[in-house]
RNA sequence: GCCGAAGUGGCGGAAUAGGCAGACGCGCACGACUCAAAAUCGUGUUCCCUCGGGAGUGUGGGUUCGAUUCCCACCUUCGGCACCA
């Protein structure tokens, strides 16, 4: 198929004629002739001027896989058009690009191809060099930054140490997720879906009691709610909420009979009096030693059992609750009631403390395990028809009404807020605080960012464990621990690392006694949470990014990327420049002001890209076939950006012709013949209309109608070429104008005319055109007439006619005449400008 | 189950502080050029129609002179979360 398009476009690419074979559209002889000249006059350098605002672009930078697919072009294509607009517009733009160069597809070549990752890697990155640089934008490549150079990780590694010294770095003993297949841990955000997959291969996860280095995220779990100053998507910004997920609610303290401290969390303390039994999860550490020698076999089994289970089981909520008695009470502390404790997998460990108490009246889950255990119901809330029966209910009461049961709180209103707004919850809290008995307390969903590895390719934790000394940060000198690279890999995935003999054996940085350096390396989130900050000097030494570089470019002005990163990579880059404020490096607390979701390319079929569905559109072939910008063009074309859509290969065909248009209007020599004026104005209001509504376009990253807007002006100004009744300066004006806006969107093209109509280089370096109102004023108008809503007649009147004028000429309209059949119009209604509507 | 986004011609999509539905493009049809095809150019293209009109933006209601746009109730699709106390 790809063959026979490829063999259709040479034929018709043979210019047989010989006469016009100078000047007939050549993309391919083009576009590298450009891209050199850009590279060779570092058009695209960016450096510091103070004279100019400044505008950090940036894209999310890609792993180096081997190719760059469509879905790359279709995230950096119009990153690049924008940022070129804002350059035209007159700011200083940066536009960097790099690579996520860490991560496990690169081991996995590796044992599969016998080829070392690193080498893998950087014969990718080359790769995608090359045909980064034949999509023509104005990355500027002296600020490369690439996560897996030494120069880079280096540093990765010397944030580790400085959170650690801040107290936001720790390493616990913990039940964490593991791909069995990635043969590695998880942090929780990575772990994805129904049945809890890792986020990489779609294997489920399955937990290990693992000794691992965690982030403290949950630190700044409140500022990271806080969205205040960044504009962000909507969509975004509630994925974020409800990831971190923050409850408002009390601590409270209940003790077993035998005085053993069991602290629970709840968002609703007012219902405390009707607790009556508490539930520990299967893993609770009490769990043990609560359980009476009576019940010690059943509550045994029930944990082995729940063991077993996988977390999908486990998780399912429609799942019949299942549990076992402990044989232990605990008192109430509200009103001393005893109460037994139940073991039940519906509490889970990882949540609160991993014990609650049980108020089944007023809630669900309580209830189900209270009637098919026949466990005590107690309401504590009456709802505005009367007080609830326990025998009678059959759900859970969970709204509005009155505290009831509830000894001095009885009569306190019950609303249906969250928190201290509910006078019910906040009257519980006082009470709580005031008894000594709890307190005011906020829980979150959100856990701690768990960020070692057990695998070879990517930057090493920089810690050695000394038997005196314990954890021992790598001394700065001593960065970075480097990875070795004589290692040999396992066909099951483990880390080379752990039987490298010299690099685990070295000596403790502080008392010199052999020690054994850690093995694991860091997420590659880790990596790209301050790529953003190397970008500035990826080759200074004396920190991460050079402080006057940052000074002048932070933070970023517009992110652009995917909505997959919405609860990882755009959290931890968050949590990461709040972290870097507190260590100095910056004084801001948000490190991208603006972020923009595109959407996905699909295949034709409209279903994802991938190469078992055989669907993957190849921009390597469409360059060749078409010319890199035609491919911009209608990426930026098909769709609006942040929808995406399937691609097409006849679709193509429109915007191939748009710049073939372009190609031919510009090129051709225009000589007016009989000038009209009023064609003569038609088309510098068209070039002027064009000029605004691209500019707005640009700013709403409307791309898509910028390209249609940009077609109907071809569209007016083949008419004009057609019919030569147009003065030259507006010729040339629509030309100029032309070449202007579609610059940033085909930036090789419009170059190569700009400098055959003798523009000065670069195209890239004019101004962005601004449009005159007066000029771009209709002045006709057509004015829909309607009689009774139903459109009956349309009038075409000169800009400036008054209201009473347009009315009186509707009303002797001949179709409107004729439908309202000699009656009197009851209203009528005129919108000034757009429509007149007549009703009868 | 909860939260969010979206349903418009044959197709991709325009148009929402309520005001000509279908911009722009693809495709298709007819015509021109050609021995022929491709490319290119021109004309047309929501559907139905008795050529007067009628219907029409997922479905059913509502508000309004007027609704793709606002309100209510559904249906479908796609994301996110899900026994979170």
């Amino acid at each position: 198929m790809e063959n026979w398009r490829l063999g259709i476009f040479l034929l018709s690419n043979l210019d047989l004629s010989g006469e016009n074979s100078m000047s007939s559209y050549n993309p391919q002889q083009l576009e590298p002739k450009w891209q050199a000249k850009w590279d060779e006059t570092g058009l695209y350098r960016q450096v510091i001027d103070v004279n100019k605002p400044k505008h950090y672009a940036l894209t999310m930078l890609p792993y180096p896989s081997g190719d760059l697919h469509i879905g790359h072009w279709y995230a950096m294509t119009p990153s690049d058009a924008r940022a070129r607009f804002m350059r035209m517009k007159g700011y200083n733009v940066m536009f960097p690009m790099g690579f996520d160069a860490f991560g496990l597809p690169a081991e996995n070549a590796a044992i599969k191809n016998n080829v070392h990752p690193q080498k893998w890697t950087f014969a990718n990155i080359e790769r995608m060099r090359g045909q980064l640089r034949s999509m023509g934008a104005m990355f500027d490549w002296e600020r490369e930054a690439v996560s897996a150079d030494p120069a880079y990780y280096k540093w990765t590694q010397w944030f580790f140490k400085k959170l650690i010294e801040l107290g936001l770095a720790y390493r616990e003993k913990a039940a964490v997720d593991f791909c069995p297949h990635c043969n590695t841990t998880l942090a929780r955000e990575q772990v994805w879906g129904d049945d809890r997959h890792c986020e990489r291969c779609g294997t489920p996860v399955v937990k290990k009691e693992l000794e691992q280095w965690f982030f403290r995220t949950t630190d700044y779990a409140d500022e990271l709610l806080d969205f205040g100053g960044i504009e962000w998507p909507e969509r975004v910004k509630v994925m974020q909420t409800n990831w971190i997920g923050r409850s408002e609610g009390a601590n409270v303290v209940f003790r077993s009979e035998f005085g053993d401290e069991m602290p629970i969390f709840t968002t609703r303390p007012d219902t405390l009096w009707g607790a009556t039994f508490m539930v520990m999860a299967p893993e609770h550490p009490l769990v043990e030693k609560l359980t009476s020698a009576a019940q010690a076999e059943v509550v045994q089994a029930y944990r082995e059992q729940a063991q077993r289970l996988t977390d999908i089981d486990r998780e399912a909520a429609d799942r019949d609750k299942t549990g076992v008695f402990s044989g232990s009470y605990a008192i109430n502390p509200v009103n001393g009631r005893r109460i037994p404790i139940w073991v039940a997998d519906y509490v889970l460990m990882g949540y609160g403390f991993g014990a609650i108490m049980a108020v089944p009246a007023h809630d669900q889950r309580d209830f189900e395990f209270a009637r098919k255990f026949n466990l005590e119901i107690i309401p504590v809330i009456a709802p505005a028809t009367g007080e609830l029966a326990a025998d009678d209910m059959t759900a859970a009461y969970v709204g509005p009404g009155v505290m009831v049961n509830s000894e001095t709180l009885n009569g306190t209103a019950v609303s249906e807020d969250k928190g201290r707004k509910n006078p019910s919850i906040a009257a519980a809290i006082d009470w709580l605080v005031a008894h000594d008995a709890g307190e005011e307390a906020v829980n979150y969903r959100l856990r701690d960012w768990l960020i070692s590895r057990q695998r070879y390719w990517g930057a090493p934790i920089p810690v050695i464990y000394c038997p005196d000394h314990g954890a021992v940060p790598v001394p700065d000198e001593d960065l970075p621990v480097m990875l070795p690279e004589d290692v040999e890999f396992m066909p099951t995935g483990e880390s080379p690392l752990k039987f490298h003999e010299a690099f685990i054996h070295t000596e403790c940085p502080v008392c010199g006694r052999p020690s054994l350096r850690e093995t694991d390396t860091m997420d590659t989130f880790m990596c790209s949470s301050w790529y953003q900050y190397r970008y500035l000097s990826p080759h200074y030494e004396a920190g991460p990014f050079d402080p006057a570089q940052g000074a002048y470019w932070l933070p970023v002005d517009q992110y652009t990327g995917g909505i997959e990163h919405a609860t990882m990579h755009l959290i931890y880059t968050r949590f990461f420049t709040k972290a870097m404020r507190k260590m100095g490096l910056v004084d801001f607390p948000e490190p991208m002001l603006a972020l923009y979701n595109q959407g996905m390319v699909l295949g034709e079929d409209g279903e994802k890209m991938s190469k078992s569905r055989g669907n993957v559109v190849a921009p390597d072939n469409l360059v060749a076939q078409y010319g890199a910008d035609a491919v911009r063009t209608y990426l930026m074309f098909f769709a609006k950006w942040d929808q995406g859509g399937p691609w097409n290969y006849d679709g193509i065909k429109g915007p191939q012709r748009l710049v073939n248009d372009v190609w031919e209007m510009a090129s051709a020599a225009y000589a007016p013949g009989q000038v009209d004026e009023t064609a003569t104005r038609a088309l510098r209001r068209k070039t002027h209309q064009t000029i605004r509504k691209l500019t707005q376009d640009f700013e709403t990253f409307s791309f898509n109608t910028a390209v249609a807007a940009i077609m109907e002006l071809r569209n007016t100004i083949t008419e004009a070429q057609r019919k030569r009744n147009v003065t030259q300066a507006a010729w040339d004006e629509a030309i100029d104008n032309l070449l202007l806006l579609l610059a940033p969107i085909a930036p090789h093209i419009t170059e190569e005319l700009w400098s055959m109509r003798g523009g000065a280089y670069s195209i890239h370096q004019q101004s962005w055109p601004t449009w005159d109102d007066e000029v771009a004023k209709e002045d006709e108008l057509i004015i829909p007439v309607q009689v009774n809503g139903k459109l009956r007649e349309r009038l075409i009147v000169p800009a400036g006619t008054s209201d009473e004028d347009i009315k009186t000429a509707a009303l002797t309209a001949e179709n409107v005449q004729r439908h309202l059949e000699g009656k009197t119009p009851r209203k009528v209604i005129v919108v000034q400008g757009k429509l007149i509507n007549i009703v009868i």
